[in-house]
DNA sequence: CAAGAAAAATTTGTGTACAATATTGCGGCA
DNA sequence: TGCCGCAATATTGTACACAAATTTTTCTTG
């Protein structure tokens, strides 16, 4: 984390960040959505309040706001950490998801306008184009804005909003739960989605969604990772 | 507001709030769902913490909570104003409780036990009671809760926090655009809903949600009114 | 030497002070 | 008289300081 990062985005999704609790509110974020901070770990506020060069005040804000999408926990008197969701909570992030997406689908697929499918194009590009370097954090990172794009294409900015922090959540279970790299079965089930879009095709677009999400929670394994405290404890009670 | 209230209310919905912030959160979400608090109005963080007792920092956590739910819009160098959905947002909430809710009507009636459902015959009674004394912003308040408690038998944390916001957003809505105080409609169709619950039956369950909140769009007036600033230069305009 | 308790250190929670900015009221000027 | 610019006021944004709580370390004791 340095004070100033010009990596190469492949839109202007995240723009300025205009006030300060914006700007560490999106590298928190980012660096959660691009697994450099793993599910679990603590987020002490003088240590980022150091990083970026603020005052506790705005990173505790900053810190609430996450803690709202649910991509940061706090616990009182005890901090901030990185959610590590359970197979319960991934469970329900992609039944919520698996509600509202197909709808928000359907709406993009009618106000698909040539820009927004070149930015949808780029987007895949540049996931594939993660993938091939090995950044696989990243790679997951792009996929979820893929997502948002879309939804942001429905003109639904309440949905919109609330699939921000689904997709975010969603990242974090991937972390988790990832049965193995499905790289190639994003890259084909985004492609999907774009042909459908591009087609203006809405009842293609839901159904692609549908199938594409329906692959994600396939490809999760739910059962037998535990959270890391209750694994410690049952682990020697039981050696 | 004074500094204790132990108004009755139908359960145990809003059990302790344990933290400074979440008490004053508590007490400005009911307020404005309520109604004594227009869509619109100014929130003052030094009025609100000598009224409520503690410093500006958090008032100003809570205010953040609730901007994040869409209660409230917080303006930078502005302050905080109790939200006025526009028609557009005012659909959209409904749009995403359409998607949502039918789904978590019909988990409900799977999870539907004895003692929630007493809970939920208890909040129709008192809905019914605020009608009897006139009380329609406390009737509103009470039908958002009636919602909130099926999201929480229904088990889908995640899902039932998303509606949490959506559902307050809902009364302000309400408070805009209502046609007309749609007393009876209300209390018959979660008279069918607690039916079907009582019955397990999910079918039945969903049915009856996805009509009352088919009702409850169809009873706004979405046209006419505009915000407050658009009205008033439009108003100056025409005049 | 291990186990428990006390104390030190670290970290969060809250209050307060000051700086930045928007709004409001006043006075000068065409 | 009406309008523009400027000072006064009020409110928010941020930093900092202290209080409360937790965690870690250390010391005592069986």
């Amino acid at each position: 984390m340095e004070t100033r990062d010009a990596e190469n985005w492949p839109d202007a999704a995240a723009p300025p960040a205009t006030t300060p609790t914006d700007r560490v509110r999106e590298r928190l974020l980012r660096a959660v959505l691009e697994q450099r901070l793993p599910p679990g770990a603590k987020l002490t506020e003088d240590e980022i309040a150091g990083l970026c060069g603020v005052s506790r005040t705005v990173v505790r804000a900053a810190l609430q706001a996450l803690s709202h999408d649910g991509v940061v926990v706090l616990e009182r008197h005890r901090g901030a950490f990185v959610a590590a969701p359970s197979p319960q909570s991934a469970r329900e992030v992609f039944e919520a998801r698996a509600l509202l997406e197909p709808a928000v689908a359907r709406a993009a697929a009618r106000h698909a306008d040539a820009e927004a499918l070149a930015r949808l194009a780029r987007h895949i590009e540049a996931e594939h184009a993660a993938l091939e370097a090995g950044e696989l954090g990243r790679a997951v990172h792009l996929s979820g804005r893929f997502h948002l794009v879309i939804a942001e294409m429905s003109r639904h900015q309440t949905i919109a909003a609330l699939l921000g922090g689904l997709i975010a959540r969603s990242a974090l279970v991937l972390a988790l739960y990832a049965r193995l790299p499905d790289t190639l079965c994003e890259r084909h089930a985004h492609g999907a989605l774009l042909a459908a879009l591009t087609a203006r095709d809405a009842d293609a677009a839901e159904a692609a969604m549908r199938r594409h999400l329906a692959d994600l929670l396939a490809g999760l394994d739910l059962a037998p990772r535990a959270p890391s405290k209750p694994d410690l404890a049952r682990a020697l009670s039981t050696g």
